[in-house]
DNA sequence: AAGTGGTCTAGACCACCGT
DNA sequence: CGGTGGTCTAGACCACTTT
């Protein structure tokens, strides 16, 4: 532990971020001004510009010049993961999310699950099982443990109106996420869950996420290879947009 | 066109980033210091910081108190993708990576891959086919197309000993990719060169690349399912890394 | 000792937004 | 009009590295 004073700007973004993330600020409240920072903290308008200029890029927050500063709605193809709820992808193509919720339980961590979520054996998680649909074709079997005490309402929420994704990242943002993506033979169950004719591979991503430096959530996502693909746009940090959406004409570059 | 000025710190960093990109400063050079750039270009010592503190963020520049600034060596698992180079993967591995070039021509651009290049049908483009081995066994099919005037040489290359991933990153930082992830079987070609069984699935990687914001690259990077996965990290800007790096549990999570 | 980056201050001017 | 963010300046102090 070093006692070392952390310079003010960075004080002023943890202070900032603190009440992002205790929920004291929610997405679109008003952060304080440059000038109420100067008045409160007693810095120099400068190091609450930076404070809050470094917010806005890390994504925390919005400016308008003339209005103020505000919380962003955490998650809207912003940051982390270019898509991480497939309802909003599947709306984004024009077509309709349905979603028949299979499982809803509270269970005890087993090995695998324990491990990758670092709690102890035994511990309370949810799990949950969904296959979603875009316009009645199942293109995803969601297989998700979420650490019970993050989410302690879960058993309550209705899956099928509002993704296990989108609940998660409405309680906390979720700030860190580490995946694998494998091609695979799913067994019979998953198969006949998602239709898949046979020999049909499939495409199987295990997505564990952060929120608040902890594990909070693993989910295996199980698609069919013929109705789904992964896509992703890298950008290095402060590079615009140079690149045209056109990731459409990718898919259609069969070999 | 609009004629604003831009922000004096902004001109900075294009300054800057132009002597990187077009090769007069490479990795490990120094770059001008804040002192410098006050001189020469007639700002305050604050802009040149400001400057010289975002190209770092970017990851365009390291800086080290005391010594001075100089030009990052660009890709060393760092901004745009997590692991771009399959050598360097299978290296990290603790394996060995050997590679066998099947073809290494000049061509002309049919329709889909000028599409996607976003040049004219007909224009030069180098193909590219070649095998990966990790420790003898094929874990990739690379069928790659380069845009001629972006890598000239091509064709003098030794791609058994540098990977084109490692030769195009050499030539300029690729600053912006996109990729699409697909199981599917691949034929029967494919099947053979990666020592697939029968009924096997296949990881195919498709992705385009960009470099001074022109695509300058297309692969598609064909799997096999049983002895590959694709891996991921994201964390978003400014967020340090709380997750230990233990991504290799999650590959042993088997369904 | 001289140069470097890291931080901070107390002012300033501007464009924009709301009332 | 006053408040907001966006930028910039000309100083300053500090810790560090190199000579």
């Amino acid at each position: 532990m070093t006692v070392v004073a952390k310079p003010m700007y960075q004080q002023l973004k943890d202070l900032i971020i603190g009440r992002i993330s205790s929920g004291e600020l929610r997405p679109a409240d008003r952060v304080p001004s440059e000038n109420e920072l100067v008045e409160a903290m007693s810095v120099s308008r400068m190091t609450a510009n930076r404070a809050l200029r470094e917010l806005t890029d890390e994504g925390y927050v919005r400016r308008i010049a003339g209005r103020g500063t505000f919380v962003s709605d955490f998650r809207a193809g912003s940051h982390v993961l270019e898509v991480q709820n497939i309802a909003d992808e599947i709306e984004q193509r024009g077509h309709t999310h349905t979603c028949e919720v299979l499982r809803q339980t509270l269970q005890h961590a087993r090995g695998e699950v324990a491990k990758a979520l670092h709690v102890e054996q035994g511990s309370d998680v949810f799990h949950l099982m969904l296959v979603h649909y875009e316009n009645e074709s199942p293109i995803q079997l969601e297989d998700r443990h979420i650490v019970a005490d993050f989410a302690p309402d879960c058993l309550l929420q209705d899956f099928s109106a509002v993704t296990p994704s989108a609940y998660l990242t409405a309680i906390s943002p979720l700030q860190e996420a580490e995946q694998v993506v494998r091609a695979a033979q799913p067994n019979a169950a998953v198969r006949q869950r998602l239709k898949m004719a046979d020999g049909e591979p499939g495409l199987v991503v295990m997505r564990r996420t952060w929120s608040h430096g902890r594990p909070v959530t693993f989910a295996r996502l199980h698609h069919p290879g013929s109705r789904y693909e992964l896509a992703g746009h890298y950008t290095p940090p402060g590079t615009p947009k140079s690149a045209t959406a056109d990731v459409v004409e990718l898919e259609k570059l069969q070999q």
